[in-house]
DNA sequence: ATACGTGCAAATGGTTTGCAAAGTT
DNA sequence: AACTTTGCAAACCATTTGCACGTAT
């Protein structure tokens, strides 16, 4: 299960998250996809946890918004894929092949994991800006900006 | 099985690997451990490959020089955590959670992995110093710089 | 009516573990 | 002899896949 302890962004206002679903209907719509009931609750998640979370913990939450759905974690998993195809959410993927996902909504970026905490916060991108620009210029190395993905000590744990 | 294709660094001297298997030899009497035929000679794939190499790789190596052996990947994996943590390699986790190995000789450093060819080189350290002292001393976060891995296109792959 | 979506169970696959046999000191 | 090391087979575990049933359009 993901570390969600201590939420890294502020919760989003209702007029945001009534406009995130209404673009997640446009969106599906769109391309062809049914507008389910499932797809609203798990994009929902997202909204309403704005953070950095997992699979399971996705299922978690629907199940605690609707306990006689009993959906199940392949649905968990197809609608993550859908979601990241349609652009709304990145999927991170950890050193041991598990993955959490963040809503869309803030452009593609880094991230700094605490191997102690397990916490995940976000890499400021003006701050990884000169390191890319220089692989970029030096070696021709395009950077994957939200696959960078820093391992370390975050300040609460070093001074623990 | 790892992409090991074109080797990002020279073959190491004759003389280096001799010292290296000896400096093995070393550490395994100095902390209690045997010294076995096994144990050198995948430590001697390392220093014959000399590139970032995954288990598979070792094993097959292996079985090409001793094909008698029948050397199981459990030996392989035992060996690799061993040789860790004797310093004298270093693990390389990918997203998916697959391993690649390499030799601790040339001291701790990130790697640029392209998206496309699976290509693994190494972060010269002085680029992403600027990076990791700024998140230090503004966030307090310190990077463990032998887990900074950067995915993205490589100049060849980006060209092509 | 016809696709698309979902639950269930089983597979995946690199890595890890338990245990008995073989090797090292 | 006492211990460590190794091979084998089975377990691990988040994620993925095949298939039959259910639901949206």
């Amino acid at each position: 299960m993901c570390q969600s302890s201590v939420p890294a962004k502020p919760p989003l206002s209702e007029a945001v998250r009534r406009a995130e679903k209404q673009r997640l209907r446009r969106l599906l719509r769109e391309q062809g996809y049914a507008v389910t009931a499932r797809r609203m609750a798990i994009y929902d998640v997202f909204l309403e946890t704005n953070d950095h979370i997992c699979a399971e913990h996705v299922l978690e939450a629907v199940h605690g918004m609707h306990p006689e759905w009993h959906m199940n974690k392949t649905t968990v998993y197809r609608t993550l894929d859908l979601l990241q195809s349609l652009g709304l959410i990145y999927e991170m993927r950890h050193d041991d092949g598990r993955a959490q996902y963040e809503l869309a909504l803030y452009g593609p970026h880094g991230h700094l994991i605490c191997n102690v905490c397990g916490q995940v916060w976000d890499l400021d991108s003006r701050i990884a800006a000169a390191l890319h620009q220089e692989l970029r210029t030096k070696q021709g190395f395009i950077v994957d900006v939200e696959n960078h993905a820093l391992q370390g000590l975050c300040a609460r744990c070093a001074t623990a």
